[in-house]
DNA sequence: TTGAAAGCGCTAACAA
DNA sequence: TTGTTAGCGCTTTCAA
């Protein structure tokens, strides 16, 4: 596993000071931008920064700074289909960008299933980061300890399920994004209106769920049809076929997320129904899903951009000792055509 | 950014030695699992680190060992397109949990488009890491350079266009599986083929296409009906409309990805046709939307995981100072709806 | 089998 | 403004 494969030793500080004429100090404090360097010290350096090809050696320095220079987004305990989910692929390529700018690296820790997440806890507690962005719907009370215990600066990007150790987080409003989607399904007159929630040990699905119960009630319709999926195509496509089956009158269908809802569509056309004619459907996450259905899906926006910007900075704060508060972002209704007769696709 | 809040100092081998009494040499041998140390010792020192919680410091080690203890995955220049696209996004996890075993930490160095890829640059320059699985269809000088001339162990992912400074690599057979599609619409009795490209300028792209030109040429087909795209769903209903306006004999169509294929597929049934009565489709990579689709989209299968875990396997084997030669993967066709009447869906 | 000691490359007091 | 010096926590000779 060496790097120095026969290869000429990488120039150090050492060779830099020597070469530019000055010490070791001074070619450190040029390379780190310390104001007071003669000028032409500086260029010395700069010079022979450049002729040797020098760049500083990352552990030297965090073993001295005590940074390691880079957050790490954790996933414990993680499926598979938490990973194919468009959402946490976009989330991690937002947090990505949202540190670009910044010299601060992003290391991936996810855990396997079974396997506990003991690989990320150690790595957690042997200051291997600076800070870290939790990203998790369950219970994960081995890492929340190592992070309480260690005191590594970290925010959780959903709330966490218990208290999550204290840890502040960045979440959308599930609950008003459930509101919304019935409100809007009853705006454009429909009465009886099902729901294909998601689990109800997730904040995501019992929150949706709830959201989707408190419109109904003040519109004074009845919230009985109710089926609980997994967020999977195939459960959404089930929940959907007994949804049918229950309730001949249905008119409309808010399912907890757009993949499901996607299935829960192809169910009501095989069931010989329109959408949005007879039944009308609001998915949830805006994902690309929602604009490939036909028709197209309208759904409540998941603000994944602002979530992970968010939760960098956030983290970036909390890395500069000051305090940061839990954030619940807005969501928006994305109005398409499985609800509207007015829009084409 | 301090690790140290205010808390109490992290325990060191020191610390451990000490209270275990012995010296610091033999605490190290016993977390390095070296075999040579007194059963009694040994205990003596395990009880210590339990007692202590002592997590070896890895910047420390590493300044020593001169192993980072990480591998990056480099996608340099990065568009947004390519992070949303779940192939991306499939690979990261793959490569991921084929690290799940080793201690190796996985590293995100992604590039921005514009800015070039000096953060990376520095980063792999920096001794940042102990090697590197570069996922990218351009060419990027810049990293291959720096990868040359730090004599960093490194991968690609896809066949780089021009040498990729002789990095070995991992693909799939990209011009066979375009064949595959084309013989597949051939062998359901489809003669007017038509395709729907990717971009020239990659890979990924003209293989696809010489594989289908091959294949229609093989069975004395007019290999006339060409429309290039760039992978993204609004160039793919687009170049659809064309083809339909170009030739209204056509009666299959190869797509060069699902993405693609799915919005094919929604300009077809808007022309009023039906797939695959009148149009057959087949698309590429076996993404989610091939399934979500309706009609279900016939497909090649892009080998994701084995991508990564090959490419994973390569780079553990140039880390450890062994050769790595290129690997071209096999993909299969995958028969859904759209090219077949007996599939339901 | 063990310990003493040297140093990995860097930053940061402290003095000059 | 600069240089000297003392470590950061660890691994690894080299002797014992």
């Amino acid at each position: 596993m060496s790097r120095e494969t026969g290869g000429r030793r990488a120039p150090t500080l050492e060779d830099v000071a020597a070469r530019a004429g000055v010490s070791r100090a001074t070619a450190s404090r040029v390379v780190n931008e310390d104001l007071r360097v003669r000028p032409a010290a500086r260029e010395a350096v700069l010079d022979a920064v450049a002729e040797l090809g020098y760049r500083p050696n990352r552990a030297a320095r965090s073993l001295v700074t005590r940074e390691a220079g880079s957050i790490a987004v954790v996933v414990p305990e993680a499926e598979d289909r938490v990973f194919r989910d468009p959402f946490f692929a976009s989330l991690l390529v937002s947090i990505t960008q949202a540190l670009a700018d910044s010299t601060v690296q992003v290391l991936l820790a996810m855990g396997r299933p079974g396997d506990g997440c003991r690989k990320i806890e150690k790595y957690l507690r042997g200051g291997g980061t600076d800070g870290a962005i939790v990203v998790s719907h369950h219970q994960d009370e081995e890492i929340w300890r190592a992070l309480r215990e260690t005191r590594l600066p970290a925010v959780h990007v959903g709330r966490p399920q218990a208290g999550g150790a204290g840890l502040p987080y960045v979440d959308m409003d599930n609950e008003a994004g459930g509101a919304l989607a019935a409100e809007h399904l009853i705006s454009r007159g429909r009465r009886r209106i099902g729901t294909i929630a998601g689990p109800q040990d997730m904040a995501p699905g019992a929150d949706r769920l709830s959201g989707w119960r408190r419109a109904m009630r003040a519109a004074g319709l009845a919230d009985d049809l109710v089926e609980i999926a997994d967020f999977s195509a195939e459960s959404g496509g089930e929940r959907m076929r007994r949804l049918l089956r229950r309730e001949k009158g249905l008119d409309a269908v808010f399912v907890a997320s757009d993949l499901m809802a996607v299935a829960a569509i192809h169910e009501i056309q095989a069931a010989g129904l329109q959408v949005p004619e007879q039944i009308a459907v609001v998915g949830f996450d805006d994902s690309q899903a929602a604009s490939l259905s036909r028709p197209s899906l309208t759904t409540v926006r998941n603000p994944v951009d602002s979530l992970a910007t968010t939760a960098v900075d956030m983290l970036l704060r909390l890395m500069q000792g000051e305090e940061a508060k839990s954030v619940v972002l807005d969501t928006q209704l994305v109005r398409r055509a499985s609800t509207d007769f007015s829009v084409l696709k």
